[in-house]
DNA sequence: TTGTAGGCGTTATCAT
DNA sequence: ATGATAACGCCTACAA
């Protein structure tokens, strides 16, 4: 133990009371700047630090986060941990981080074990029922990422935009059939995003998306997934996130199939990754750290609720654009003004 | 706060004192079963949890540990991060996580802060010097991980084994000249393999080992160091790790030049995106989230320290080859007898 | 086997 | 502006 010193052993050296040592030491401007600065001085002297735990039991409050993510090997969960690490350090509160492995079970299990010794406690993409989510955050100050609840504060990324924006793309290039691969079916982002493909093909006319299934959100769900999408004959596939994506690259690599001449494939998120594979993954970017840092502004406004609690919103995304997507063979008919153009490409069209 | 409920309360509903329900709960077999298993129930029924701090203040224990890792987003760190995070789970421990940016101050601080609250520290990959370190590991249980230090427990892979089969295989491949793209200067690890390429090269006569300089250790700093590689004329690179190794790769590939035909490349530590990229990138594994779990049981073995502390040892290593590595076009003459031989490859030589 | 009493280090209340 | 005192919830002697 480093802190055998005490706030009385601080008391004697400075010639005080314990209870003037401990109001220098939070509320400083109660106490007499000279008496203050002797104090000061005798801590430092002593190398004193205060006991959190002694602190906690009265005040009620520990200073501390709890963080629970699936997975955190995954880059996107890693991105957000930073994140929230960063925003909550520098607003005084250490981070404990717990890893569920995707499963359920464990994860309700983290959560108990964590909000008894947390001021607040931040759930990303958690994969429990709305009624054990509702449950488990009962008493305790919760922000949810990538899940919305009632009456539970949460940061989501705008996952309607997301689809939109990378079925407007492949749409535009002249995609007409295109795969989804979905992630976990507990996953509520995956639900949003199913939701938003069918809002998005109401102004995409003629657009049709195969839904192929459920996967594990990591690249061997991808790989499992890249079959069935051959065989939708979809000339392009939407991945739940960028590993499966990868996942989906490697498999139709492997299978000769070439991207994105036979099949263009697009991902979410924009993890680090995506751009070290070729070709390069087009993706749908996701302001990964900043979700961590509103999360812990949003739990930080829920402990001291200054402010009169903002409606959730969702954060913004961005498709980046790169060459795992391109026009598909089977492109949709140019219009004859194009077609007599000199572009040598359309002409080989014709052959 | 969910914890509301005391001992008090639960020993009241079970008709017993509160040292009686302090004792089931702990030292169980020095209660009468069924007095135990009413209490059981009580608290159970209560929905009573423990109150870490109270706890804590008087045993002097927090039932938490503490990991500074340099970089979440770096892979080898996260897949540390899950190991520890889960064997300390197991264990009964919660994980403080804190990132220090690859920053030393930063890293000081973090240390410090947690150091409080926490029955152990693990520190993996610290920067900061000798001094500082045992200044700051002073007073508080820390194992290290990939840095020794006299009288600290410590985690370390087989760095010297590493750079032994990575030369090993290049060397056997033909490479008589490699370019080593080396770690940040303040990584431990990166001067262990500066001296391992020492002592590799005296089994390996004929072969020159080009130190191209310090990078930082993620894919931006390997694409820095690319372009020294070539410069030096080497036939092959070997990088401090993955990431960098993979900035290489892609840096080479933006040039023209092609992988393994003109310039071979070697990481170290198989991380996922190893083989994500095409070529494969060959690669020296380190046994990542084994790295973790052994940091918190001797973090264990220190706080309960029932055997005989045992002698720092090395974690094997293990040669992984992919398609990023070949032989050489300039290759070393080949023997009469092999060039005599009906192999077409080594007739086109001749040309 | 169980109950009683005291104190862990800190902060909050009340008094001065 | 400062000091005395009590209390936070729990554990651990010691007593019964």
């Amino acid at each position: 133990m480093a802190g055998a010193v005490t706030v009385r052993d601080v008391a004697r050296l400075a010639s005080v009371s314990a209870s003037t040592v401990s109001r220098a030491l939070s509320a400083s401007d109660l106490v007499a700047p000279v008496t203050r600065q002797r104090i000061l001085d005798a801590a430092q002297q002593l190398g004193y630090t205060p006991n959190n735990s002694a602190r906690g039991l009265i005040t009620g409050r520990t200073n501390n986060f709890g963080l629970v993510v699936p997975d955190l090997e995954n880059p996107y969960f890693a991105s957000v941990t930073k994140g929230v690490q960063g925003r909550a350090l520098r607003e005084g509160y250490a981070v404990f981080v717990a890893d569920s492995d995707e499963d359920i079970r464990s994860e309700i299990e983290l959560v108990r074990k964590l909000a008894s010794q947390v001021d607040g406690l931040i759930l990303c993409s958690p994969r429990m029922s709305d009624e054990e989510l509702a449950d488990i955050t009962e008493g305790t100050t919760t922000v949810l990422i990538n899940r919305r609840l009632p009456d539970v504060e949460s940061i989501t990324v705008d996952d309607t935009e997301i689809v939109r924006q990378a079925l407007g793309h492949l749409y535009a290039l002249g995609h007409r059939s295109v795969a989804y691969a979905g992630g976990p079916a507990t996953s509520w982002s995956d639900g949003q995003r199913r939701h938003g493909i069918h809002t998005a093909l109401a102004d995409l006319p003629g657009l049709e998306v195969i839904e192929i299934g459920s996967f594990t959100p990591v690249f061997g769900g991808g790989q499992s997934a890249a079959d069935l999408a051959v065989a939708t004959g979809a000339s392009a596939v939407l991945a739940y996130n960028d590993l499966m994506a990868l996942g989906i690259l490697s498999r139709l690599q492997a299978r000769g199939i070439q991207v994105p001449r036979d099949m263009s494939v697009v991902g979410i998120d924009d993890v680090n990754a995506a751009t070290l594979v070729s070709p390069a993954l087009t993706t749908v970017r996701a302001p990964l750290r900043k979700v961590g840092t509103a999360a812990v502004n949003a739990l930080i406004d829920g402990i001291h609720p200054e402010n009169p609690r903002l409606e959730p919103e969702a954060l913004p995304v961005q498709l980046i654009v790169r060459s795992s997507t391109s026009v598909p063979r089977s492109a949709v008919p140019l219009t004859s003004r194009e077609e007599a153009g000199p572009n040598e490409r359309s002409s080989n069209a014709h052959h």
